[in-house]
This record gives C-alpha cells, sequence and structure tokens, in this order.
DNA sequence: GCGGATCAC
DNA sequence: TATGGTGATCCGC
C-alpha cells in the first residue's frame, strides 16, 4: 500500500512491511524516540500471519489493481487527446479554479482546539506517579491512546496493545534510545473523559456559543463574533482559552486559527502539544500555508487516496495539486466530488464556503445509529445468539 | 438503493 | 492468543 511502499524499510528477513505507518513524530525532538520504518516493520513482523493483516493484504491488492487501472486509462487518454482537447480543458480548468476563488472568505476567523493525548493526559492527570513512565490508554487488543513517553517507543493510537508491549520491552528493536520497560495500561473510562469534556466547552461556549463539538476532545469554533465585540485579538484570545482550559482541567490543548475550519485544523496540528498557530487571513498566507503540505494531511485525504494521487498523478503536496488542476480533473473524471474536493483544498478552501446558510454538517442531524462488537473466533450459536441480543437491546436503549 | 470501501476520531 | 467502535460519505454495481 501507499504507506509500505514510501516508507517501509527492508527486514531481516527480507520482506517489506505493506500496511503499517505509525509514524507521527513530534515527539522525537529530543532524538530518543524510535525509527519509524523500523516500527512500521516490526508491526508488520508481528501481525503479518494474524486474519486481520492478511485482509488488509486484500484489500490492498484490489486498492493497488484500481489505483493502476486508473493510471493506465489516463496516460491513454492523454495520448489521444488532441492539442485543441488540451487547449479547451486547460481553459475549463483555469475557469473552474477562478470560479471558486470568487467564493474565498477571509472575513470569518475559525478555531479548531484538541486536547493533548486527551485520554491518556486524563489518566495521568489523575495518577501523577504514571507521568514519567510509558502509559497506553486501551488494551491489548487496541490502544486508544499513548502518552508521548511511550511514543519515544513508537506506541501509538489504533495500534494493537500486544505488539506495544513488545516495543517498549525491546526498544532497541525498533530503534529507540530509551531504556526497556514495561508499558502500562490503563483501561478507558469514558464517563470520566465526558466530564472532562463537559468542562472545556464550558469554556468554549464563553467564546462561541454555537461552537461544534466534534469529538470528546476535539471542537470548532467561529471566533468572529467574539473578536468583533471585543476588539481583541485572534491569538491573544485563543492563548486566554486554553489558559482556562488548563486552569480548569488540568490539561494542555493545541489550537489552530485560520479562515475556515479546514485550515484551522491542519493547523491545530502544528504545535503539539500545548501549542497554537495561526494562518493569516490572507489569500498568500493560505496558499503558501497549504503549497508545503503533503496531500496527506487534509482532512479527507486518507491513505488510500494519498496511495491513488501519488501512483496515478506523481502528486505528493499541494502545491503539486494545484499545479496540476487539470490533470486532477481528468484523473478523477468518474468521481466528481473527489476532484472538486482536492481542487477545493488545493486552494485552501473547507467546503463551507460553498454551503448555504444552514446547510452546514451540524444542521442536518444523525442519520444513523448503531452498536457492534467484533466477534472471537471461537463463539459457537449460543454465544453468537446472545451477543445478537445485547446489541439489539444496547440500540434499542440508544434509540 | 444497497452494500462495500474509505475516512475521521 | 491477539487489531475497536461510531458515524458519515462516496462510489460501484
Amino acid at each position: 500500500m501507499a504507506n509500505g511502499v514510501q516508507h517501509g524499510g527492508t527486514t531481516g528477513s527480507g520482506e517489506k512491511s505493506h500496511l503499517f505507518n505509525f509514524t507521527g513524530v513530534s515527539a522525537n525532538k529530543a532524538g530518543m524516540g524510535a525509527d519509524r520504518k523500523l516500527v512500521a516493520d516490526f508491526v508488520y513482523q508481528k501481525s503479518k500471519n494474524s486474519q486481520y493483516t492478511q485482509h488488509q493484504i486484500d484489500l490492498d491488492a484490489k486498492q493497488h489493481a484500481r489505483a493502476e487501472a486508473i493510471a493506465k486509462e489516463l496516460t491513454d487518454f492523454e495520448q489521444r487527446m488532441t492539442c485543441t482537447e488540451r487547449q479547451a480543458e486547460e481553459k475549463r480548468a483555469e475557469a473552474e479554479m477562478e470560479e471558486l476563488e470568487k467564493h474565498r472568505d477571509l472575513s470569518r476567523t475559525h478555531c479548531v482546539v484538541d486536547m493533548d493525548m486527551f485520554y491518556a493526559a486524563v489518566e495521568i492527570r489523575d495518577q501523577p506517579e504514571l507521568a514519567n513512565k510509558p502509559v497506553a490508554v486501551g488494551g491489548l487488543g487496541m490502544i486508544c491512546t499513548a502518552n508521548y513517553v511511550a511514543r519515544l517507543y513508537g506506541v501509538r493510537s489504533a495500534m494493537p496493545g500486544f505488539i506495544a508491549v513488545e516495543m517498549v520491552k525491546n526498544p532497541q528493536l525498533v530503534g529507540s534510545k530509551m531504556p526497556p520497560e514495561e508499558l502500562i495500561f490503563v483501561a478507558p473510562n469514558f464517563a470520566k473523559y465526558t466530564k472532562v469534556a463537559m468542562q472545556t466547552r464550558e469554556i468554549f461556549r464563553e467564546y462561541d456559543p454555537n461552537f461544534q463539538a466534534y469529538t470528546l476532545d476535539e471542537a470548532y469554533l467561529d471566533l468572529t463574533d467574539f473578536l468583533g465585540s471585543s476588539g481583541r485579538d485572534a491569538e491573544e484570545v485563543v492563548q486566554e482559552m486554553r489558559k482556562k482550559v488548563k486552569e480548569s482541567t488540568g490539561l494542555t490543548c493545541s489550537a489552530g486559527i485560520g479562515p475556515n475550519r479546514m485550515v484551522a485544523k491542519i493547523a491545530s496540528d502544528e504545535k503539539k502539544p500545548d501549542g497554537q498557530t495561526r494562518i493569516q487571513p490572507s489569500r498568500e498566507a493560505v496558499l503558501e500555508y497549504m503549497d508545503k503540505l503533503p496531500v496527506r494531511k487534509l482532512p479527507g485525504c486518507g491513505k488510500v487516496l494519498e496511495h491513488q494521487i501519488s501512483t496515478i498523478l506523481q502528486i505528493n503536496t499541494c502545491a503539486e495539486l494545484r499545479a496540476a488542476v487539470c490533470r486532477v480533473r481528468r484523473a478523477f473524471a468518474s468521481r466528481p466530488k473527489t476532484s472538486a474536493f482536492l481542487l477545493r483544498a488545493a486552494l485552501g478552501f473547507s467546503g463551507e464556503e460553498l454551503s448555504e446558510e444552514g446547510d452546514e454538517v451540524g444542521a442536518v442531524g444523525r442519520k444513523s445509529l448503531s452498536c457492534e462488537r467484533t466477534f472471537r473466533n471461537e463463539f459457537q450459536a449460543v454465544e453468537l445468539r446472545q451477543r445478537l441480543q445485547d446489541l439489539c437491546r444496547s440500540v434499542a436503549e440508544d434509540m
């Protein structure tokens, strides 16, 4: 898969890891951290015989074949194109970008606040003796959050816990300079995290009564009105808000400030933990910021789309995306939503600029409600029927 | 219109 | 021994 191709190193046995990319890196400032390639290979070696990984490999092969097919189609098409056709397409692409540009709105100030390693931070706040130890919230099956110490060993969210245990026990295997340790697991306590989230939301409400809580640890604020009526500076206001969050909960958070939600969201990740980044509300500042970003940073561009963009178009950054608008439209001609999303994003638009008032995500309301559990292979009919009943009851209660 | 795939947290 | 749960959207069929 894309990540395997780009990041996967060779292993002792000569096999390449194809699937995992537990990178993320800001925790490695002191040079103590694990090597991302070694981590990817370690995880792959530990899990390559599991059903989960075998399934991923299947998906991977299909996905890869599809990308190759699209790439070939595009190449063929471009070879058949006449000069006139090419020029006509260039014109249409240019017109589309100009049309988009008309909707650029730099008048609003959005802010995305993201709690730092939220679940782990809450647990360590309540058990300070864990502060300097590698801590993971979750279990042997799956890790929800790891603290920064654990991250130096290569431990990440969404990593199987039993593999994380081994990495912390044998840091040298993943290139980490940390001493061998025992990974400490804390079971998640969602009721507690919900309470803490309520405290943070009380503060967010002071700055935007209509803010949107995306998850327990992430919120979207529109600070425009607050800044307008108070006459204060965005950076200073967000500093204050983060300080209040710290005072109220004892926890740090990071924030991004920008002219739309997408830019603010991406920026919120820049100075993690306990930092904030503002993208100035000018076309130049926004484009300059977007240009340097790998497409993978765009919310909505995951592993698969990144891989397609890179194999079909040989494009990795938003600058390249913006420079190749015409080819992007051609490559994704059969997927107009994807094409539009990519072009908008490359220009630094969120998408909310184009939607009508009241047409926003939160205004629609929930569309589905579900409850699921993963079954163990050993489950028999009786056990499965019991599980089914539990699930049904749970959904009914929620409804 | 449905279900699988993808994506985010 | 062993890879989660919830909700949304897009797209192929």
